[in-house]
DNA sequence: TATGAATGAGATTTCATTCAT
DNA sequence: AATGAATGAAATCTCATTCAT
C-alpha cells in the first residue's frame, strides 16, 4: 500500500503519477519497468516517489489490486446480477462481456493485467495474488457445480478441467479481441462471445 | 543464426553450450538469463561465447527455432501421418497427444516454449517468430478447412476464432498437464485429451 | 545549541524530543541515526524538528554537552567532595565509582558516550569535544600532580602518559562492567574497581 | 576473498586499488567508505570493481584479514622468538613493541584496524572477525597464566580483569602513540613502553 | 510556529557486450 | 580461435535538509 503521503497528494497530481505507472507497466513487463522512467514522465523527484511508495513493488501491487479492480468492479454489476439467477451460459456470457468490456474500455490497464498474469517469476506472483488465481479457478468451479445442480450442464463433465479451459478461454478471448478485432461496434463483441460460447454450450449442455 | 565458428566446434563442446542455455532459459525468462552464467557452466570464456553467436538473442532463437523445432518433429509424426486419412478429431488428437508427449519427454525445452510464449515483450516475439505465431493458426485454420471441405465440421464455425481457441488450449492443457497431473501413466493422458476434445467435438462437429 | 524555539516548547513535548534521540543515539552510531525516525517516534512534523535544531550534529552535541554532562553532575558530587582532602587514591576510585554508577543508572546515556569516544570521524569529534578530550585528561593530570605534591604518587611517573592510561581505562573498565558482569550487587563493583586501582596503586605509588 | 580476476591483474594495478582502498578506509569508517570514490582514485570502471570483489565487504575483509595480517607478521617475529624463553614482562615488552613499530611504519594500516576496533556495528564485527576478539584475550590470559606459573606473577591478580587492561592498552597506547608523539627516535618509544610497563609490573608481579 | 511534501545528490550493484592480447 | 579483463550506463533506493503554505 502507498503510504499516506501518497494520498495527502493533490488529485492532479496523484493521477499524473499513476497514469505514467499505468503507461510504463503496460508497455513493459514488471522487471523492465523503471522508476526513474516513471518519475522523469510524471515531473516528481526520486525521492518523492519513495516518499510516496514503500518501492517498485509496492506500486505494482497498488495498481493491480486496487486501481485495477476498483475500476473492474462496474464492468461485473451485469454479471454479479445474472449470477444469482440465470442458466451457467447467461452468467458466464456476462463474465466474458464483463472482461472484454473492461479490456475495450481500459486497454492499457488489461494490458498491465496481461502482462501480470503471464509474469514467469512465481515468487512475485504468489507475493501479490497469494492464492487469488487459485480463487479464480474455484469462482469458476462453483459456477460449474451450480450449472449441474440446475440441471444446465452434463453431470459427467471433468469439472476441474473444464474450469481449467474456461479460464484459458478469458486471456485468449482477450487477446484475441486486442489483437484480431479493433471493434468499436458492440455488436461484434457480443457475435465474438457467442460464438465462442456456443461451442462450449453444445460441448458442455446436459442433453437431457 | 549462430556464427560459423560455432558449427565447427566439436560435437561435445557445442552440446554442452547448448545444454548449459537450455538449462538456464528453461530456469528463466529470457530477461533473467544470465550470459555469464551460461558461459561458466559450459566452462568456456565469455569472448568466446560473443564468437559463437552474435548476441543473447541469437543463441535464444537459435534453441527456439532450430533446437526445439528439431527436437519436435519426430513427435509430430504420427500426426503428419493421420494428417492424410483421418478424420479432423482424430487428427486434432494426434496433434495435442505429440505435444504432450514432447512436453514429457523433454519437460525443458517444453519449459522454454512455454516461457517464450508468456513473454511479453512483444518486439523481442515479433523478431523471434516473426508471423510463426500466425502460422502456428494457420495450421490449425487449415486442418479446420479441410474438415469442413471433409464435412466432419461445421461449416458455419467462425474458423478463425476457433483456431484462436484450439491454439490457446494447446497451451493450457500443457500447464494443465504440468501442474495438476504428474502422469505417468500414458493412459491417463489420453483420457484427459479425450474429455478436452469431446467438449469441442460437440461443439463444432457437423450434425449431420 | 538548540535554537529558542525548542526551549519555549512545552516541558512534556521537549522531554519526549530528547528521549526519542536518546533512544535512537543510544542504539545507532551518529551516521546511522536516522532524523525522521526520530521525528516519527517523538511524533513531530520533521520542519519542526529544524525549527528547534540546526541540523543532526546540534541534537548530538545537545545531548553530549548538555543532557548528559548535567546527569553526570550529581554522581560526580562524591567525587568532588573527596577531591579535597582523601588521597589521590581515594579520590581517583570515587571517580570510578561515579563512571560505573552513572553507567548503570542510564545505560542509554552511557551508551551514547560510549559511541562518541568509538567515533571514528575526527572531524566530528573535534567539532563537537573541541579540546574537552584533552581536558579530561588535564583532569586526571591535575589530579596526578597533586597525588605527587601531597607524597602519595612516585614523582618520577611520567604524567601525561599515565593521565591517558587511566583516560583509557575509563573506557575499558566500562565496557568490562558492561559486557562481562551484568552486576546488581554495588559490592562486586566495588571489587572490581579496587581490583583494578590496585594494579596502578602499587605502581606508581611513592615507595617511601 | 577477491574474485580470481583480481588476483590475474598485474601487481601494479592490484597495487593501485589496494592502495586507494586504504586511503579511503584510513579516513573513514566503514560506511563512509564509498566505492565510487575508490574506483575514481584507482582508475578503474565501477563495473571493474565488481569483477574483482563481491561487493564492499570483501574489499574490507581483505584488507583487515589479508593485507594487514601479512604485513603485521613480520612486527611479530621477535615477539614470537621471545615468547618461548623469557620472563612474562620481557614478552609483553616485545608484544607491545610490535605493536607499534606496526603502527609507526604502516600508519594507515594502523588507522584501519582501529576504526574496525571501534565500529560499532556488532553484526558487521562478529561476520569478519567471527570470535578473534575474544581470541585477542585469550592470548594475553594465556601470557598471563604461564607468567603466574613461571612465578613472574602475583598468583591473586584477577586474570580475566587483566588480560582486558592490558587489552585496552594496546590500543590506548596506539593512539597515544599517534597523537602525542611523533617520534622518529626509536629510543623514546622504547622510553615509553617502559615507562607503561613499569606500572603494571610493580603492579602484578610476584613479590617473592 | 507548525507542517510535511519536495528535493537530488549519492550510494551500491548488475550485466550484456567489446576489445586487446 | 580463445581469452577474460574492461566497460559504463542504468537500475533501485536513502536521507538530511529546504521551503512553501
Amino acid at each position: 500500500m502507498p503510504k499516506d503521503t501518497f494520498f495527502n497528494l493533490s488529485i492532479e497530481k496523484r493521477q499524473r503519477i499513476i497514469d505514467m505507472a499505468i503507461d510504463e507497466f503496460a508497455k513493459y513487463s514488471y522487471d523492465k519497468v523503471s522508476i526513474s522512467k516513471i518519475v522523469d514522465k510524471a515531473e516528481i523527484a526520486k525521492g518523492s516517489f519513495y516518499q510516496y511508495f514503500e518501492d517498485k513493488k509496492d506500486l505494482y501491487k497498488y495498481l493491480l489490486l486496487n486501481v485495477i479492480v476498483e475500476k473492474k468492479v462496474n464492468y461485473l454489476s451485469h454479471f454479479t446480477l445474472k449470477m444469482q439467477e440465470e442458466s451457467f451460459f447467461e452468467v458466464l456470457k456476462a463474465l466474458y462481456i464483463a472482461g472484454i468490456n473492461f479490456a475495450k474500455d481500459n486497454p492499457k490497464l488489461a494490458e498491465i493485467s496481461d502482462h501480470f498474469t503471464k509474469n514467469t517469476d512465481d515468487n512475485l506472483k504468489k507475493e501479490i495474488y497469494d492464492g487469488s488465481i487459485p480463487k479464480s479457478n474455484a469462482l469458476l468451479e462453483g459456477l460449474l457445480l451450480k450449472g449441474i445442480a440446475k440441471g444446465d450442464l452434463n453431470p459427467d463433465i471433468d469439472i476441474k478441467l473444464t474450469a481449467y479451459i474456461l479460464t484459458s478461454l478469458t486471456i485468449s478471448i482477450g487477446e484475441y479481441f486486442i489483437k484480431e478485432l479493433k471493434v468499436e461496434d458492440d455488436m461484434e463483441i457480443m457475435t465474438l462471445i457467442d460464438n465462442m460460447l456456443l461451442i462450449f454450450e453444445k460441448g458442455i449442455k446436459n442433453k437431457g
